[in-house]
Formats: C-alpha cells, sequence, structure tokens
DNA sequence: CGTGGGATTGATTGCTATCAAGATATGTGG
DNA sequence: CCACATATCTTGATAGCAATCAATCCCACG
C-alpha cells in the first residue's frame, strides 16, 4: 500500500556553537511579536546552538527526552519510520518551532527529526523548562501558541490524509506550506517562494507514494494552478487551487483558507 | 473515497451550572498527580460548567474562541467536517483533555466538538489565560502536558491513516484508545472497558468507511484478538493485537507499545 | 562525461469505497 | 410488555483511486 524509504539517512553529527557568539540576521518580518518570543527566550536560555548539514539528525524516535529545541533557521522534518520502512512525514518544521517537547510525562522522543537542507536550532534542557516558565511568564504563551500552531498543522495533515483525494490533498497542503513559508517572512517579487521539499516529502506527508504525487502535481500545473520544482513554489492561480483543494472562502478581499 | 455523514447531529444547547455547587466524584486514580492539576485548577477559575447530553455540541469551527474548555467527565469528538459532508475525526476528548486552546494567535475555533455520551465540562474565558498562568505556574506545565499528549494523539492517528493499512490502523487505534481509556481509570473484572464510540467513528477518525471498519473487526473478532461491541472493549490477546498493528516491542514484563 | 538523485510515464494490481439489502439493536409510546 | 421507528451492524457485488513494478529521462555535479 505503501512507499518503502530504505534510504539511509541518519548521520548524526551537528556543530555545537557557543549561544554567546552567535549573531542571527533577522530575515522574518518585525511586526510578527508573538512568534519572535519562542525564538528569543530560546536563544537567550539555549544550553547550545546547532547548526545542522541537511539530512543531519536532531533526535531519534525513543532516545532519551532531555533537550528540546526552538528553530531558529531552516527547515527540518519530523517524522516515523515503520518497521517495514515507511516512513510518515508528521510535520515540518519552520522557523520558531518547538521540537520534542512533549509535555513532561513522556521521557523520550515520540518521533525522529532531521534537518532538511541547513538548519540552525537552539537546545534547551528539559529539566529547565519550570524554571524558565517561572520566570518567563510569557514563554508559556509563546510556547503553547507553539504548540497550538503544531497541532492545528497536525489536524490539517489528518483532514488531507483521512479525508480527502490525492488532487485535492495535494492541493491543500500546498496553500497551507505556502502559507507558512511566507508568514516567516520570504517572498519573492513574482510570488515564489523558497522551497526545499522534494516529491517524496510531500508524499510522505500525505500519506501517498512520490510517483503518485507526481502525477498529481504534474496534472495541477498543467491546469495553470501551480509551479513547483527547483526549490520554488509559486501559486499562479490560488482561487483555482483553493477551489480543487474544496476549502474555498469567499470573503473581503483577500480570500481565506479554512478546515 | 469517502463516507458521508449527512446527519444533522447539531442541537446546541447544554445545562449550564455554577461551579461552587458542583462536586464531581473522583473516579479516576489518586496516584496520577500530573493529570488531576488540569481539572482541579480548571474547576477552580471556571466561569461556568456544562453538561452536555449525547450529540450536544460544545463549539463549531468557526466561532469565536472565546472560552477554552476541560473535559470533566465524559467524552467528546472533535472534528471537521467538509463541504460535502465528509467527516473526520481528529481526536476523542477524555477527561482532563483541554478543548479550544489554539494558542492565541487564532481568533476562531479550528474545529468542531460535540458530545459522546453525556459529558462535563469547564468553561474558561480565554482571556484569563495569561493571568490565570501568571498565578498558577504549574498551569503552564500541565496546559504544556495535556496539549503535547494532544499532539502525541494527533500523530499516532496520522501515522495510521497515512502510512498502515486499514487492519493495521483499526488494531494500532484500538490499542492506543484502550490505553488512554485505562488511564482514567476504568477497567472491569475481565479486562474490559467502557467504550462509547461505534463504527463510523472508529472510520471517520481513521479516514476508513464504517463498512469496511466493520469488515475490519469482525476478522480481528474472529481471530480472537478483541471483543467490541455494545459499549465495551476487551483485548482478548494484546500481543497478537500488537503484532497485527504493527508495533511489537518485547521488554520487560509487559509489553509496551510504540510508534 | 559519467554518476546519482529526483522526476516522469506506462502497465497492472489491489485495497477500500460504493451501492444495495438485510439483520440486529436500541429506544419510544401506548 | 408489545409494536413500531430508528440506529447500527453485516454481507455481497462492483467500481475506482492510488500503490506497485519497471523503465526512462533530466539535471546538477565532481
Amino acid at each position: 500500500m505503501v512507499g518503502l524509504s530504505l534510504v539511509t539517512r541518519q548521520k548524526r553529527s551537528s556543530i555545537v556553537v557557543d549561544p554567546r557568539f552567535v549573531k542571527i540576521a533577522p530575515h522574518h518580518r518585525e511586526d510578527n511579536r508573538e512568534d519572535n518570543t519562542v525564538r528569543d527566550i530560546a536563544r537567550h536560555y539555549a544550553r547550545d546552538i546547532r547548526l545542522l548539514q541537511s539530512g543531519n539528525e536532531l533526535f531519534a524516535e525513543g532516545e532519551a527526552a532531555e533537550m528540546f529545541f526552538v528553530v531558529l533557521d531552516g527547515w527540518l522534518v519530523q517524522y516515523r519510520i515503520l518497521e517495514d520502512g515507511r516512513r510518515q512525514i508528521l510535520d515540518f518544521a519552520l522557523p520558531g518551532a518547538v521540537l520534542g517537547l512533549s509535555g513532561g510525562a513522556a521521557a523520550r522522543y515520540g518521533y525522529s527529526v532531521e534537518a532538511i537542507g541547513t538548519a540552525t536550532v537552539a537546545a534547551l534542557p528539559t529539566s529547565s523548562l519550570s524554571d524558565i516558565l517561572s520566570v518567563e511568564p510569557e514563554f508559556a504563551v509563546a510556547l503553547l501558541s507553539s504548540t497550538g500552531a503544531a497541532l492545528e498543522s497536525a489536524f490539517d495533515s489528518l483532514t488531507d490524509t483521512g479525508r480527502r483525494t490525492a488532487r485535492e490533498a495535494v492541493a491543500h497542503f500546498l496553500l497551507r506550506i505556502e502559507q507558512r513559508i511566507r508568514q516567516d517572512g520570504d517572498a519573492a517579487p513574482d510570488g515564489a517562494v523558497e522551497f526545499p521539499l522534494i516529491q517524496e516529502h510531500i508524499g510522505d506527508a500525505l500519506g501517498l507514494t512520490a510517483v503518485h504525487v507526481c502525477r498529481t502535481l504534474r496534472k495541477l500545473r498543467s491546469e495553470g494552478l501551480v509551479e513547483v520544482g527547483r526549490g520554488k513554489l509559486r501559486i499562479t492561480n490560488r482561487r483555482g487551487l483553493a477551489l480543487t483543494a474544496g476549502v474555498f472562502h469567499e470573503q473581503a478581499a483577500k480570500p481565506r483558507l479554512a478546515c
């Protein structure tokens, strides 16, 4: 029923940097206060900052969850691998995302994480969480906000995977991932955004095979709805794509997504 | 590809009770500190306590998210309905679950919630969240724990739906829902637990039709793995069911579930 | 220029959805 | 406690979407 991912990707290694020497260029919109809180506080309390190369593993499912992480830059994937190699991508982590914070009860990570392209994350000891929270009350709100966003994203994926056809799911996926990318500030003059995912990523996120994602994308492309490939994503007909996804809601000026 | 749920279930109405007059019998294990924190604090700060009859809606997707809720007793479903009636169940909310707390950025609920059987929930104003957090630092940890558990559950469902066959998914679903039910304390002498879900619930949670859930359950039953029906669930062969689900991990005395 | 990862395309298989009809259960009013 | 109404569960036949299996093509790179 499902494609195998037999590739051995896990090369564990990351460059650890003293937090004091790291200066991150603000490449995100400054008007987005909410999102920055997490990153700022994370940077401040980080035990260390890690630079991950493409394919490097941040942590693996089952390991002791002694640290949690906040993405400062780049993309990462959260995934689980079944015994026979089937892979389910749970979510993509963009800057501001919190990783490995299962809530405290769980002593082990519930999924694996690896970098797509080069990524930078702040590492914080899980044990220090309640201390930080008592000093930085806003951090709790920020964390809850981040976790809430992650939950929404998981619900979206679940709906795509469970109750949408491949065509609808891919269309919906592209719409929401593009929206997330834009929130982080990136944007090109022609409306294209940076898009480091390959078709296998999309498939593993939506419970489809890469082959079928290929066919689906090809059709969407031929209909003039999107342009994907070469690390770029451009939605050429947002309304049409939303209609295809089955989530079009007319509203004021800017069409809004739902479901 | 998918079943329709054309039934009109939404009868909105709930009995509102003054929190001071409500005494809840502790029907859960007292050794479970973590879980109780949420309920205790929620009861203390609740604007009101609501009693929902079976099928009553707590809130609907798209409504202004002015309140968030903590389940005190009973079961509820969180779901989304697509335009053509397809329904995706996002999760089931058992006592201790937090509902409607999307993180603060979202001003609207991202899903609908209704009661399965009779349920009791505490309602808290979203606006008071940060105030409560500053007074009750432990509430932040408890909320994060609850949200984290919800995320884990969503990841489980996503993996079931995306990368497992119907047979594997149903087996895995029964294992994890049974575990959650047990954590709430209920348990019968023969190992059966209260199970208010019907086959359509299971199907809508796993992206399957009720018909196919029926066939799948029937097969699992005939193999002596489980007994389901009449509001009860009994796992008669836990190891076999785990093998079927593809998540069996030999370990110490008690076999543990993973993935 | 090879090399390898990723994208395409075609042919075929198969798991689940659909459509249809009954059989059981559960619940309600008299 | 019975009769009817509705919900839920079963079972069978058929259709369809997406997986599988297999090449081939393309392009970035050393």
